[in-house]
DNA sequence: CAGTGAGCGAGCTTCCGCTTGACTT
C-alpha cells in the first residue's frame, strides 16, 4: 500500500520516525541483524580465501519473510540502520537476502531521532558503503575464527563446554591479574600525624581546628620523637592562603557511564541498569541506551538550557558541547538523556523512576554552570621543628551543576574530607588539643566490580555497548568468575596521641578488605588463563583488539582487502592453536603443597572432574588416593598444606543420639550433620569441625520441632496428602505437588473431601508442574 | 539434594554484535 518503506534497526525508533513522516511512508524494522554466519561449525570456507557462509537465524525466518512481503508491496526502499560498522553491514544483508536493487534502495543515516534530522536524511541519501561492510565481515570472521578455535583446544586440554574469545578472555585475564596483584600485595607501613588545636575567636567563643602533618613518619619511634619534641613545641599560624577553584560537571551519559553510576548510586547490577534502560527507552522516555556517544543534539541543548533558566535561572546555565575520549567509539546514536528534558520525573516502577531521575539529572547538570569553591591554606608553624602542620578547608561559593547532580567515586575516601575553617590570623599562637600519630597501610589494589569492569574493557577498546552486559554473563556462566562478598579481616594498628604533655600509646584493630559483589575468578578461570596465556599471549593481549581495529579502519576506508587482513591473522593464529594441541599435556592446574605427616604421601591440588579438589597421594599409588573437595573462597592458588590437610578431617563422627552416630561434613549446600540418614543444615556460627555433640542434638532437636509446626493437618484417609505451613502461607502438598488454599477457606478446617476439591480445581488451572530446570533447558 | 575424583569413549560444547520477545514462578 505505501509508496516508501523504510527499514530501522529497532521497532521502537520506527514508531517514533513514522510519526515524523507523512503517510507515503511506513517505517518497520529488522530487529537488528537478519543474517550472521551459519549456527554450527565454523562457518568460513578457509578454501576459498575465507567466504563467510551465512544464514538467516531460525527465529529470523519469519521476520525475514514479512518484510519481504512489505518490499513487494513498496516502490522506494529506505534502509536506515545505524551509521557504524554493524549498521552498514545490516543494510547490506538486508538488501542481499531481500534481494533489493541498487536503483530503488536508498542508503539513509541519522545520529539523533528528530524531525529535522529524519528529514534532512531523506533528501540526502547514499548507497551502502561496501568498505564498511567488509570491515564488519571482518571482523565477524575474526571473532568466529578465534572463539571456533580455540574454544576446542580448552575442551580437549582443561575441560569439556569451556569458551575463549577475543572479549570475554580479555575480561577473565582482567579479574586473575587483579587478584594475584591483591594476593601479592604487601602493605607498607607510616604514621599519619593529625592535629587538633583550640583556637578562640573574638567573643571567646572556642572552635577547633583540624590539621595534618605534611610528612609521615616511617616508624614508630620516629613518630614517639616527633611529639615528645611537640611536648615543648609553640605552634603557630604562618601563612594563610586562599585560592579559588572549579568544578565541571560530568558529560551525559553512555552505557559504561550509566551502568557504572546506576551500580554506584542505585546499586543495580549491570544488566539490571540496561533491563530498566529498555523499558524506558520503549516507553519513549530516553533516547537510545546502547551508545558510546556523550554528544547531545542541538535540541536537546537548547530545551535543557530553557528547563536550567526555568528552575534555576541565567546564572546556572552554560550549554556545553562534549567530545569521545574513549577508543573506538563510532558514535551512532546520541549520548542517553531524556526524551523531554521539561519532564523532570516519569510514570513507571520504582527502579524505572530512580533511572530516569539518574539521566534527568546527569543529562541538565551537563548543561550547567561549573560550582565555584574557595580553597583555604593555612601552615602550621613549629617553633622547634621544619615539619608543618596543614589544615584544608573549603567553602562552596556558587554551586552551580552541583545544585542537581553530584558524581560518585569508586573509592569513596572520607579521610580526605574538606570542611569550613573556622576565622583565623596569622601570627596566631595555638595550644594544641591532642596530636595523634595513627599507624596507616598503603592499600591494595580494588577488586572489580561488574561496573568498573566494564569501565576498564571500554578504556581499552574491548566489546561494545551491547556487549558488556552479555559479556558479564558469560564470564559467570562458564565458572570462569564469581561475583562474591567477602568477610574482612581485623588488622592491628598502633597509635600514639600527646595530650596534656602525656603521651598514651594504644592498641587498635579495625576491619579492612571487606568485599561485597566483587568479581573473583575461579580456579578454572585461573588456570583457563594461565594456559590461554602461555600460548595465546598475542590473542589475550590487552592491544590485541586495538591493533586489529587498526586493520579494520584500513579495510574500511578501502586501503585493504578484508579477506588479506584475515589471512594475514590467520597464517599466525593456526599455527599456534595446532602447536598447543600437540606439545600440551592436559592442564589441571596441578600444585604440590607438600607431604601428609601421618602418612608420608604427597598432597596435592587440582582441577577435578567437579571443581577443585585436594589429594593425597598418587593415582600410580597402589592405594586409591584420598579426595577432598575444596572449599568455597579457597583457591588452588593460595591454599596452604594445612588448610587442604583440615579438608580430610570431614566428614567427622560428633557422637550419638538416640543410639545413632551423628556425622558432620560439608556437602553441595554448606556444612551439614547427618543422623539416621536425615541431613540437619549447620547454621553460618558453627564449624562442622568443631560442632560438639551437644550442640549437633540441639540442632536435630530444633529442625524436628520446625517440621513439626510445618504440619497443619494430616489425613487418615491419605498420609501423602497433608496441609503445610510454608514459606508463603499455608498450602496443600500431594505428590511432591504444591496447592494454593483459596483466601476463603481456612487452613485448619479443611477436611479430606475440601482437600480434593481444591486438588481438582487447582490441578486444571495449572498445567502440568515442570522440573526447577525445564525453563533452563529450553533457553537454549 | 548433602556423592563423586578410573572407565568404553558417542556426541556435544564454542565466538561477538545488532535487536526484542516468549516462556514460567
Amino acid at each position: 500500500m505505501g509508496k516508501n518503506l523504510v527499514i530501522v534497526e529497532s521497532p521502537a525508533k520506527a514508531k517514533t520516525i513514522e510519526k515524523f513522516l507523512g503517510k507515503d511512508f511506513q517505517v518497520t524494522s529488522s530487529f537488528g541483524h537478519i543474517r550472521d554466519l551459519k549456527k554450527n561449525g565454523i562457518s568460513i570456507d578457509f578454501k576459498n580465501n575465507y567466504t563467510p557462509i551465512y544464514e538467516v537465524p531460525t527465529d529470523k525466518k519469519k521476520l525475514v519473510a514479512e518484510l519481504k512481503k512489505k518490499v513487494a508491496d513498496s516502490e522506494i526502499i529506505w534502509l536506515a540502520s545505524d551509521e557504524d560498522r554493524e549498521g552498514e553491514a545490516i543494510a547490506w544483508h538486508l538488501c542481499e537476502e531481500l534481494k533489493l536493487s541498487t536503483e530503488n534502495t536508498k542508503r539513509i543515516v541519522f545520529h539523533e531521532i528528530t524531525k529535522e534530522a529524519i528529514l534532512h536524511a531523506i533528501e540526502c541519501p547514499r548507497t551502502i558503503d561496501l568498505a564498511l561492510v567488509d570491515a564488519q565481515q571482518a571482523r565477524r570472521v575474526l571473532d568466529r575464527i578465534v572463539g571456533f578455535e580455540l574454544s576446542p583446544v580448552l575442551w580437549k586440554k582443561i575441560k569439556p563446554s569451556l569458551s575463549a574469545g577475543r572479549v570475554q578472555s580479555v575480561a577473565v585475564r582482567l579479574i586473575v591479574e587483579r587478584e594475584r596483584e591483591i594476593n601479592s600485595f604487601v602493605p607498607i607501613e607510616s604514621y599519619r600525624v593529625t592535629g587538633i588545636f583550640e583556637i578562640k575567636d573574638d567573643k571567646g567563643v572556642l572552635s577547633e581546628l583540624n590539621a595534618e602533618l605534611q610528612n609521615r613518619f616511617k616508624t614508630k619511634k620516629e613518630a614517639e620523637q616527633f611529639l615528645e619534641k611537640c611536648k615543648d613545641a609553640t605552634f603557630t599560624i604562618a601563612d594563610i592562603s586562599k585560592k579559588p577553584t572549579k568544578r565541571s560537571p560530568s558529560a551525559p551519559f553512555t552505557t559504561s557511564t550509566l551502568q557504572q553510576e546506576a551500580a554506584r548510586k542505585l546499586g543495580y547490577s549491570v544488566s539490571q541498569t540496561m533491563m530498566i534502560a529498555q523499558k524506558l527507552y520503549e516507553s519513549g522516555n530516553i533516547t537510545y541506551m546502547r551508545t558510546d556517544s556523550v554528544n547531545l543534539s542541538s535540541l536537546a541543548v537548547n530545551t535543557a538550557k530553557e528547563e536550567i533558566l526555568s528552575f534555576a535561572g541565567e546564572k546556572y546555565s552554560k550549554s556545553r558541547h562534549f567530545t569521545t575520549t574513549s577508543k573506538g567509539a563510532q558514535e551512532a546514536h546520541e549520548a542517553i538523556r531524556p526524551t523531554y528534558l521539561n519532564k523532570h520525573t516519569i510514570e513507571g516502577t520504582k527502579q524505572e523512576k530512580n533511572l530516569y531521575e539518574l539521566i534527568w539529572k546527569r543529562t541538565i547538570a551537563s548543561q550547567m554552570a561549573d560550582a565555584e569553591m574557595e580553597k583555604t591554606t593555612v601552615s602550621i608553624n613549629i617553633s622547634n621543628s621544619n615539619e608543618k602542620f596543614v589544615a584544608v578547608g573549603e567553602v562552596l561559593v556558587f554551586d552551580g551543576f552541583l545544585k542537581v547532580y553530584m558524581e560518585s567515586k569508586d573509592d569513596d575516601d572520607d579521610e580526605n574530607e574538606q570542611k569550613m575553617l573556622p576565622p583565623l590570623k596569622v601570627n596566631t599562637v595555638l595550644p594544641y588539643k591532642k596530636i595523634i600519630c595513627t599507624e596507616r597501610f598503603t592499600q591494595r589494589p580494588a577488586r572489580y566490580t561488574e561496573a568498573s569492569l566494564v569501565r576498564k574493557l571500554e578504556e581499552l577498546g574491548i566489546g561494545r555497548p551491547s556487549t558488556y552486559a552479555p559479556t558479564i554473563s558469560t564470564i559467570q556462566n562458564r565458572g570462569y568468575v564469581e561475583k562474591a562478598d567477602k568477610e574482612g579481616e581485623t588488622r592491628k594498628y598502633k597509635s600514639l596521641s600527646l595530650i596534656k604533655g602525656e603521651i598514651k600509646e594504644l592498641d587498635n584493630t579495625e576491619v579492612v578488605g571487606t568485599e561485597k559483589s566483587k568479581l573473583f575468578p575461579t580456579d578454572t578461570g585461573a588456570v583457563v588463563n594461565d594456559f590461554l596465556n602461555e600460548y595465546f599471549d598475542a590473542i589475550i593481549n590487552y592491544n590485541f583488539t586495538a591493533n586489529v581495529e587498526k586493520e579494520f579502519d584500513l579495510v574500511a576506508a578501502g586501503k585493504l582487502e578484508w579477506r588479506k587482513a584475515i589471512d594475514k591473522f590467520y597464517k599466525g593464529f593456526h599455527p599456534l592453536v595446532e602447536d598447543s594441541l600437540q606439545n600440551t599435556e592436559k592442564k589441571v592446574g596441578e600444585r604440590v603443597l607438600g607431604t601428609d605427616p601421618k602418612t608420608g604421601k604427597p598432597v596435592s591440588v587440582k582441577i577435578g572432574r567437579f571443581g577443585a579438589v585436594a589429594q593425597i597421594g598418587l593415582a600410580t599409588d597402589e592405594e586409591k588416593p584420598q579426595f577432598a573437595s575444596i572449599k568455597k573462597g579457597q583457591s588452588i592458588e593460595t591454599i596452604s598444606l594445612e588448610e587442604a590437610l583440615e579438608l580430610f578431617k570431614l566428614p567427622r563422627q560428633v557422637g550419638k543420639y538416640e543410639d545413632e552416630e551423628m556425622i558432620a561434613a560439608v556437602g553441595r549446600f554448606g556444612p551439614y550433620i547427618r543422623h539416621n540418614g536425615t541431613f540437619y543444615s549447620l547454621p553460618k556460627d558453627l564449624d562442622p569441625l568443631k560442632v560438639t555433640e551437644d550442640e549437633a542434638i540441639s540442632i536435630i532437636d530444633a529442625k524436628r520441632l520446625a517440621d513439626k509446626n510445618k504440619i497443619i493437618k494430616t489425613f487418615t484417609e491419605d498420609t501423602d496428602l497433608r496441609v503445610l505451613n510454608g514459606r508463603f502461607g499455608p498450602y496443600i502438598s500431594k505428590e511432591k505437588t504444591n496447592y494454593k488454599i483459596p483466601k476463603t477457606q481456612k487452613p485448619e478446617e479443611l477436611s479430606y473431601e475440601d482437600c480434593l476439591a481444591i486438588i481438582d480445581k487447582e490441578g486444571t488451572t495449572k498445567p502440568v508442574k515442570k522440573g526447577k530446570y525445564a525453563a533452563k533447558a529450553k533457553k537454549k
